[in-house]
DNA sequence: AGCACGCCGACT
DNA sequence: GTCGGCGTGCTC
C-alpha cells in the first residue's frame, strides 16, 4: 500500500450561479493549503469566466474526476465563521435557493466583486515601547499632546476615526509620532461615523415597560412577541435590551423596515450610546460605506448593528440579541432572488446563537401572532400609551351615496378645516400615488394601459406622464384619444397628486406636505419634508404608506383614511390582514401628544363585518378572527404553504411547465387532506414586464411535509431546458401577485 | 446566469 | 465567400 505524504485537500465552494450545488476545486497552485480556512473568498475559473466564490468546506475527496485549481485566495482570514456558514447553508436548504446565490446575497456588493477586505482596514494609533514608558504627567508643556498620550495610556490603541471625532488634530498626532512615542498600525475596520448627536439620558419607564423588561430573559434563546400599541414605547424596550447586552460585551442586531431607517432613527440610537460603535446597513449607503459597515459588524468592532432585511445575513461574532421592529412589515420578505423572510430568519439565527429574539409590532403578523397564541413564543403586551396620550376616537364616514369632492365627503373636508383652524395638524392617508389610476376616453372607451403589464397606466399630471407602477414604462400624457381622437378623455379615480391639488385649493392658508415615492426619493428627503410638521405649525400631511410608519408627529389630531375598502375584496388572502395593519398604523398617528385624536375612515361599505370588527374591537380581535378564517380555509400560518412560480413571454409555456411540475409532485405525494395542490393559476398581476406569470400552490399540515417535495421539484426543474422560462420556489410566499 | 460552440440568413 | 443571429449545453 502506497502512503501519500501530502494529504490532498479539496475545496467545496459556493459559486454565485443559479445552481443548487457546491463546486469542488483544488487549492490555488503554489499556495500552502494550511493557509486556507473555510469562510474565505477565492477567485475561481468557472465555465470560461472568473468568479468570486466562498470556501464552504474542505474535504479529502471529490466525486468529480477532473478538478481545476482555484485561481487565487482573496482573504487572509475567514469572512464567515462556521456558524455563519451553517446558517447560510440552512437558508439555501429551507428556501430551495442556490447556495452560491445565498452567499452572494450575504456579502455587500464590493466584497461580492472581489475587493480585498483590508481596503477598509482602519488605522489604529498605539504607543511605542518608548511611549509606554512615559508617566502620565509627561509633556506638561504641550497640553494637547499630553491629553492624547494620556488617553492612549489609559484606553489603549485608538482608531483614526475615533481620534478625529474627538478633535485630536493630525498636527498633534504627527508631533507625537516625530518623538517616536506613537505609531500607526493597520487593524480591524470600524463603521463609518454617524451624524453627531447630543447624548440623551434614558427616560423613566412606566410600569408596563418595566414589567416587560423584567420578564425578558437575555441569557439564552427565547422568542418573544412584543405586542405594543402605537406610542406604548417599544423603542425604549429595544434600547434597554441593547444596553443590557452591550454591558455583557455582546453585539445587538436591530432589524427595521425599509423605510424605517431614517436619519432620525439613527440619531436617536446614536444619542443613547454615544460611546458605542454603531453600524448602519441600508440601501442608502454607497458601496464603500456598506462594505465598511458590514466588515465592522462581521469583525466584531460594531457593538450595535441596525439594518434592513439583508442585515440578517451579516456575520456577528458576539451576537447577544436580535430585535425586529414592526415585524409585520412586508419589506422583511425578499420578493426576488433568494426569497427569504428576514423576520423568520431572525428567529432561526437567535436559536442557533442561543440568544433571545424580540419581535415588536402594534399590529403583529398573523404568523407571529399564531406562534404567540400557540405558546411557541412568549407573548408580552403593552397597552398604555406613553405620556398622557389617549387612544383616538374612530368614526366611519359612509361614501356610497355621498356627493364626493375629489374623493372626500363634505363633512370630512369640514373636519379638516376645523382642525387646521384650531392650530392642529391633519394627516390624510391615500394608498395610491399619482393623479389618477386610470385615463379613459369618454367616446370610444379607450383606456391607457401598460404595453408590458396587465395593468392600467397611472396619470401623473405634474410631470405630464402616464406611468406603469409595476414596470418602469412611461409615456407622455395625451390630451386626445389615440384611438378616436376625441378630446373628451377623463381621469378616473384619485391618488395623492389629485388630492393634493384639491387640498391646496381648499386650504390655501396652510402648507400641504405630500409624502409619497414621487416626492420622497431619499430618506433624507422624508426627514426634510416632515421638518415643518415637527415644528408644530398647523399643516396638512398627505401621503401613502410612507406616512404610516413610526414618525412621531405630536400635533396631528385628525387622521383621514380616504378609502378603507381596498383590501376587503381582494383575491389575495392576505389583503384583509394588510389592510387591518395599515389602518391601525395610520390611525395610530392621531393624538400621540397630549392632544386627543380623531380618525375618520371613509368607506363605501361601512357595514362590512371585517371593517366593523377592526374599527370597533381593534386589530387584536380582528387578527384573531382572521386566524380562525385561515384555519378553516387551510391557509398559512395554520398550514404551511409554498408556491412554485413560473414566468414566460409565452403564457402557454409557463402554464405547461407548472402543469408538469404539479404532475411530477403529485406522482411523489398524491393530493390528500394533508397535502393539497392548486393551480397552475395566473398571478394576480398576470403579466409583468412582458412576462406572463403563473404559480402552483402547495399547502401542507407542516413544513416537514413540504420540504422534501420542494427539493425534488427543484431538481426536476433544473433539468428543464426552456431558456425563456424563469421559475422559482417561493417558500412561505407572502404575495400572490 | 453567462459563456462557448454550432448551424443558417444578408452583407462587403 | 463570412459576420453574426440566438438555440442548447455545460459549468467542479
Amino acid at each position: 500500500m502506497q502512503q501519500t505524504v501530502e494529504q490532498k485537500v479539496i475545496l467545496r465552494l459556493a459559486v454565485p450561479v443559479p445552481l443548487r450545488r457546491l463546486f469542488d476545486y483544488l487549492p490555488p497552485e503554489g499556495l500552502d493549503p494550511t493557509e486556507l480556512q473555510s469562510g474565505q473568498r477565492l477567485w475561481v475559473p468557472f465555465a470560461g469566466r472568473k468568479l468570486v466564490a466562498v470556501l464552504v468546506d474542505m474535504v479529502r475527496e471529490s466525486p468529480h474526476a477532473k478538478l481545476k485549481p482555484a485561481e487565487a485566495l482573496i482573504d487572509g482570514s475567514a469572512l464567515f465563521a462556521e456558524r455563519d456558514r451553517k446558517f447560510l447553508n440552512w437558508i439555501a436548504d429551507y428556501y430551495q435557493a442556490p447556495v452560491g446565490e445565498v452567499y452572494a446575497a450575504a456579502l455587500p456588493a464590493a466584497l461580492r466583486k472581489g475587493k480585498p477586505a483590508d481596503h477598509w482596514a482602519e488605522q489604529w494609533l498605539r504607543l511605542t515601547t518608548e511611549g509606554k514608558g512615559l508617566p502620565e504627567s509627561a509633556l506638561a508643556r504641550a497640553p494637547k499632546q499630553q491629553a492624547l498620550l494620556q488617553q492612549l495610556l489609559r484606553g489603549g490603541e485608538q482608531s483614526r476615526t475615533h481620534l478625529k471625532a474627538q478633535g485630536h488634530t493630525p498636527a498633534v498626532i504627527r508631533a507625537l509620532q516625530e518623538r517616536h512615542l506613537v505609531e500607526w498600525v493597520s487593524g480591524p475596520t470600524v463603521p463609518p461615523p454617524l451624524p453627531a448627536a447630543e447624548a440623551t439620558v434614558p427616560p423613566s419607564l412606566n410600569s408596563e415597560q418595566q414589567q416587560v423588561l423584567d420578564t425578558l430573559e437575555c441569557s439564552h434563546f427565547s422568542a418573544t412577541l412584543l405586542e405594543g400599541t402605537t406610542g406604548s414605547g417599544k423603542t425604549e424596550i429595544y434600547l434597554r435590551l441593547i444596553e443590557r447586552v452591550l454591558a455583557e460585551g455582546r453585539q445587538a442586531l436591530l432589524l427595521v423596515p425599509e423605510i424605517g431607517l431614517t436619519p432620525q432613527t439613527l440619531r436617536r440610537i446614536a444619542a443613547r450610546f454615544p460611546e458605542r460603535s454603531i453600524a448602519a446597513l441600508h440601501s442608502g449607503l454607497g458601496e464603500g460605506e456598506r462594505a465598511q459597515s458590514w466588515l465592522a459588524a462581521a469583525g466584531g468592532q460594531a457593538d450595535i448593528v441596525i439594518g434592513t432585511r439583508s442585515a440578517i445575513m451579516t456575520p456577528l461574532p458576539r451576537l447577544g440579541v436580535v430585535m425586529v421592529d414592526e415585524e409585520h412589515d412586508a419589506s422583511f420578505k425578499q420578493q426576488d432572488g433568494v426569497r427569504y423572510s428576514a423576520r423568520d430568519l431572525a428567529v432561526v439565527l437567535a436559536r442557533n446563537s442561543d440568544v433571545p429574539v424580540l419581535l415588536g409590532s402594534a399590529t403583529p403578523s398573523l404568523e407571529t401572532l399564531h406562534n404567540a397564541l400557540s405558546g411557541r413564543y412568549q407573548h408580552l403586551r403593552m397597552r398604555q400609551r406613553a405620556g398622557d396620550a389617549r387612544p383616538p376616537q374612530i368614526h366611519v364616514v359612509p361614501t356610497l351615496r355621498e356627493p364626493l369632492e375629489e374623493g372626500f365627503a363634505p363633512q370630512v373636508l369640514r373636519h379638516i378645516g376645523d382642525t387646521l383652524a384650531r392650530g392642529e395638524q391633519v394627516l390624510v392617508f391615500i394608498n395610491r400615488r399619482g393623479f389618477a389610476p386610470a385615463l379613459n376616453c369618454d367616446d370610444c372607451g379607450w383606456i391607457a394601459d401598460c404595453p408590458h403589464c396587465s395593468s392600467k397606466l397611472t396619470m401623473h399630471r405634474r410631470q405630464r406622464q402616464l406611468r406603469c407602477h409595476h414596470c418602469d414604462y412611461r409615456r407622455p400624457l395625451v390630451d386626445s384619444c389615440p384611438q378616436c381622437h376625441s378630446r373628451s378623455i377623463s381621469a378616473l379615480g384619485g391618488g395623492t397628486e389629485r388630492s393634493e391639488e384639491l387640498l391646496v385649493r381648499r386650504f390655501a392658508d396652510y402648507p400641504v406636505i405630500r409624502v409619497d415615492r414621487d416626492t420622497t426619493a431619499t430618506k433624507q428627503a422624508l426627514d426634510r419634508l416632515l421638518a415643518p410638521a415637527r415644528d408644530g405649525e398647523p399643516c396638512l400631511l398627505l401621503g401613502t404608506q410612507m406616512l404610516a410608519k413610526g414618525h412621531h408627529l405630536p400635533r396631528v389630531t385628525l387622521v383621514v383614511i380616504q378609502d378603507a375598502d381596498g383590501g376587503l375584496f381582494s383575491a389575495d388572502f392576505r389583503a384583509p390582514e394588510r389592510t387591518g395593519q395599515l389602518l391601525e398604523q395610520v390611525a395610530g398617528r392621531a393624538g400621540r401628544g397630549s392632544l386627543s385624536g380623531r380618525v375618520l375612515v371613509q368607506s363605501r361599505f361601512p357595514e362590512h363585518p371585517l371593517l366593523q370588527m377592526l374599527l370597533e374591537k381593534g386589530y387584536g380581535t380582528f387578527a384573531r378572527q382572521l386566524l380562525r378564517d385561515r384555519a378553516v380555509a387551510q391557509l398559512p400560518p395554520i398550514h404551511a404553504m409554498a408556491l412554485v412560480r413560473a414566468e414566460c413571454e409565452e403564457p402557454a409555456w409557463a402554464e405547461e411547465f407548472l402543469q408538469n411540475a404539479r404532475l411530477f409532485m403529485q406522482s411523489l405525494v398524491p393530493p390528500s387532506p394533508e397535502l393539497q395542490y392548486l393551480g397552475p393559476v395566473p398571478a394576480l398581476l398576470e403579466r409583468k414586464s412582458g412576462r406572463y406569470r403563473f404559480y402552483v400552490q402547495v399547502t401542507a399540515q407542516n413544513r416537514a411535509q413540504l420540504q422534501p417535495l420542494l427539493a425534488r421539484v427543484c431538481a426536476w426543474a433544473e433539468g428543464n431546458k426552456n431558456r425563456r422560462l424563469r421559475w422559482a420556489v417561493d417558500m412561505d410566499a407572502q404575495e400572490l401577485s
